[in-house]
DNA sequence: AAATATTTTAATCAAATGATTAAAAAATAT
DNA sequence: ATATTTTTTAATCATTTGATTAAAATATTT
């Protein structure tokens, strides 16, 4: 066999360099705008190098996917399941910790959306975020906080608020200097106004 | 010459049959995901027919996208130029016009921003939203009220607010009557929630 | 009605693209 | 060292897709 390695040096395998590649040009063009050769020319490597490893275009689109979802997941979900914290704990945690994760991954939201648009039928069973949310520990606190107010309304507010300049930065804001600036100073601007919020 | 007539019976007319149906297949697919024979078969005509009218998918496409931004300025500009109207009477009438425009036109935002970010290079010198607005009334008048909040983390929540909703619909939301129904009352709640955190 | 111009279509082209194949190169085992 | 297995490549295929062409159909003009 001419395994690369045993354990070390897993990180520049010609496995995880097509998957590197595969993350950038995937999230940054998405599904159908990727040519698997810019994923193979982003790998350096061979197109036909990708389909021995991963068979399909489609295949390799569904491990990336994947990845990200639970990248996107594993902030949420800690959180709002959470019983320690309280509401306002949570809203600063959860904001604080998004805009990190986005921070590190702009293309992150347009892309998963744009590709749950693309194919609402693919995800539709595999993602329950609303029930996932519907029995959380965030919206029992917002529905015992504000019961005039329907938890939804609250939790799209905050996200809107939270990833919308993520979706929008490309209008809205100048270079990516000031972007990133200005993404930090909003966390205390969000969880003050999210606060604000909850109590009018 | 075989003009289809004079004035009338344009709105069945086979150019704007074609544009009915690109604007549909288009915002609903994105360019690339687009095939000009969608967008022929959705309009009931040969894939040639299109080509002899507009040239090109590139050409028909710019058409389209020119009609789309229009329609998403024409209901900011007049307002946030309106030097007639109060801070919250800009915000109120802001947010009305813009979910009665979105729930018209759900597929408008993740479109119009996922083929910017597909292509920022045509779009940078045509869109200067940015500076729009830097010289507006409504940023004079955020300036003026909160001359410690930067205007722009405002309007970014505004929009944030009222525009992910249409974008994380989706994900967030069951079925299609709900969601209108909780974009009627989200106009109020937006309202209420700008205003507070005008004052916070 | 005949001639002319316009609109529409069927057939086809050329380029792009996901995928395969057969052979070469490299690694591992014997 | 030789044989065997795994990895990589160049060349090629088949399909999709935007676009064109030549002819047919329809409308307009004379």
């Amino acid at each position: 066999m001419a395994k690369n390695n045993g354990a070390k040096n897993l990180d520049t395998s010609t496995e995880e360099k097509i998957i590197q590649a595969a993350s950038k040009v995937f999230t940054q063009k998405g599904y159908v705008a990727t040519r698997t050769r810019d994923i193979a020319e982003e790998a350096g490597i061979n197109l036909a190098l990708l389909n021995y490893y991963f068979r399909s275009k489609e295949k390799l689109f569904q491990l990336i996917m994947v990845e990200k979802l639970q990248l996107l997941f594993s902030v949420i979900l800690p959180i709002v399941n959470n019983d320690d914290l309280s509401l306002e704990e949570k809203v600063e945690t959860l904001v604080e910790n998004y805009i990190n994760l986005l921070i590190d991954n702009p293309d992150l939201p347009l892309f998963v959306l744009g590709e749950i648009k693309a194919n609402p039928a693919g995800f539709k069973d595999r993602l329950q975020v609303r029930k996932v949310l519907q029995n959380s520990s965030f919206v029992r606190q917002l529905r015992n906080r504000r019961p005039d107010v329907e938890p939804v309304h609250f939790i799209v507010s905050l996200l809107g608020m939270t990833v919308f300049p993520f979706i929008a930065k490309q209008i809205l804001f100048a270079d990516d200097n000031t972007f990133k600036m200005q993404m930090e100073e909003r966390k205390a601007l969000i969880t003050k106004w999210a606060r604000t919020i909850l109590e009018t």
